[in-house]
DNA sequence: CTGTTAGCGCGTTCAC
DNA sequence: GTGAACGCGCTAACAG
């Protein structure tokens, strides 16, 4: 339908089109085409009209390589998660790429395995790609890490925790409070002997050292750690309610790293036929939809994974668009203990 | 610690190091230095030793948009997913990212929300950036989306469905053959009165094709279709089975559209003491975690969402590495009927 | 409102 | 084994 261009032989891989093309075809020279794109009131709108036509016909796209490698500016967001397959992160990289997306830029994807020196790996290869902004996960980093976006002057936001020394930005919660929180709120409802059931990663730990610093405040022995094996989350969670059944018969409540292994402690149970939560109580982590579609529903921790993704985005934007002085540098989203049927 | 190699005053983002840079200092010219990152063999051992140190010591890291403007290779890969909060997609991008991330690959990551506007506008921005290659899912596009496609002349894989006419390669499942298959087993197991559950997604309708093509070839009335509230998964499923039990008494057997929602509607029954398979049966989608878990387990069917992820990153990388030859086109992962107990 | 001149940092082609 | 020249496609700064 649309007529060739160009009379070229159709070998090859037919060099794309390019602003040139374009200009030459609307009689008007590139920068013009390029103010047509990146900002159309600078042109008069008849040649505005002419250029755009032109564009659309030809199919033009213009190349963000050689845009960023001349502006400076990628309008490429990246992120570190440590794996996608946790819907806690997989909601905030969906707020992430939402609010990105919106705003026209793009998100680079990286999954850290939970490995740091892998994250390392990561940022490098961002900032060769000279990312606007970086999003992380947590708040541990190698020391090559911090050097790196040092040196690289990027900003950056770290999510899904505080630290009172940040690389840069910060959007996350207190998971030290957080554990501490939910310690308090079982021990007031008179639970004694209490189970903190999750993995090694730094966020886990920290509620961890939280709910013993609350035990230990209500003078009661510290908590049972049972280490959930990886893997399905479920199976995770029902296998870790048989050793507390089996060989901690004295623990009367579980705090679980997230909703879905508390999920298969509730599913063991109700096997079992073990009351929850008069002969164990259970608490979650997370306020998935799991935890109030199960039964009994979970007492858990709200967190706002999708709010962290869509903060640290915006954090970022703002930073991007100059306004420094505004912008705020730590957004502590908070956490808020929900109270269900589970403890 | 290091000492500074320019004696420049600090003031502005220190410009980046550069090729030229690392050069300058370690003594050769800079096509050396991109040869020792490059192709290190083709460069003495002492020269590259040398380069090496320098690059270490400076924190060089390379420009990749330079690179990819000279080179006409990004070694980016981009992936359109309808959204990342659904499991099974989040495992393909997984599988995606994990293969790719492993032979020095990104990914840019993109959520369409099931719209194929927002998939064209995403596609147009990714051959922008120029992706070496392309993941899009489903097979059902915009023409805009194919025209952009064919004059890019850049690999695609379309996921997660067959067609007879794919823009270029092919990695997934017939989704009309796994909605037939369990139609199949379901009159086999002596149901006669079936409903499916699910979205109006090209994916969920090709299996309610499947399945309505199997009713009439067995004689039986066409499935009640039931949509599911969008939102939670698990409530909607749970809404989902009361309209079932409610209005549609006569039904017998249940097809949903995921495990999640089946899960959700299992819920509701033990909530409301009716008996799964014996009142109704439920049969879910995608062999989740959930479904060998719950109780009673589901009776679902299997694909293997990772493996799709890992299949279209092998393909594209294949075509890339220029084994047009050998690289097949068309990769059909197939599925398979889980039988369990709820159906 | 429009065009000209210079790079951005790198890879490619050819020489040496 | 190493280097020089050139251009990838675009934007920035200034000019007109």
């Amino acid at each position: 339908m649309a007529k060739r261009i160009t009379s070229q032989e159709d070998s090859g891989p037919a060099r794309a089109v390019t602003k040139e093309d374009v200009a030459r075809v609307a009689g008007v020279s590139h920068i013009t085409v390029s103010r047509v794109i990146n900002s159309p009131d600078k042109v008069a709108p008849a040649t505005r009209e002419k250029v755009l036509a032109e564009i659309a016909r030809m199919g033009y796209i213009p190349n963000l390589l050689a845009g960023g490698l001349a502006s400076r500016r990628t309008r490429i967001v990246a992120a570190v998660v440590p794996t996608i397959g946790h819907s806690i992160f997989a909601e905030t990289v969906r707020g992430m790429s939402e609010y990105l997306m919106a705003h026209g830029y793009q998100l680079l994807l990286g999954q850290s395995d939970y490995s740091e020196d892998i994250e390392t790996r990561l940022v490098e290869a961002f900032i060769g790609r000279r990312v606007d902004g970086l999003v992380l996960t947590g708040v541990q980093h190698t020391p090559a890490t911090r050097q790196r976006l040092r040196t690289a002057g990027i900003p950056v936001v770290e999510t899904w925790d505080l630290t009172p020394e940040p690389i840069d930005m910060l959007a996350g919660f207190s998971n030290y409070d957080a554990g501490a929180a939910m310690g308090d709120y079982l021990v007031e409802q008179g639970y004694r002997r209490i189970a903190f059931v999750g993995g090694d990663d730094p966020r886990g730990v920290a509620r961890l050292a939280g709910l013993s610093a609350a035990l230990k405040r209500h003078r009661l022995r510290a908590p049972v750690r049972i280490t959930a094996s990886p893997g399905s989350f479920l199976q995770g969670g029902r296998e870790a309610m048989v050793t507390l059944l089996e060989q901690h018969r004295d623990i009367d409540a579980a705090f679980f790293s997230n909703d879905v292994i508390a999920a298969g402690a509730v599913l063991e149970c109700d096997r079992r036929k073990v009351r929850i939560p008069q002969d164990i109580a259970i608490a979650g982590f997370a306020n998935l939809d799991i935890a109030s579609e199960i039964n009994p529903p979970l007492t858990t921790v709200h967190v706002s994974s999708h709010r962290i993704g869509e903060t640290a985005a915006r954090m970022l934007l703002a930073r991007l668009g100059g306004k420094d002085a505004e912008a705020d540098t730590v957004s502590d989203l908070g956490f808020s203990i929900v109270r269900r049927g589970s403890a």
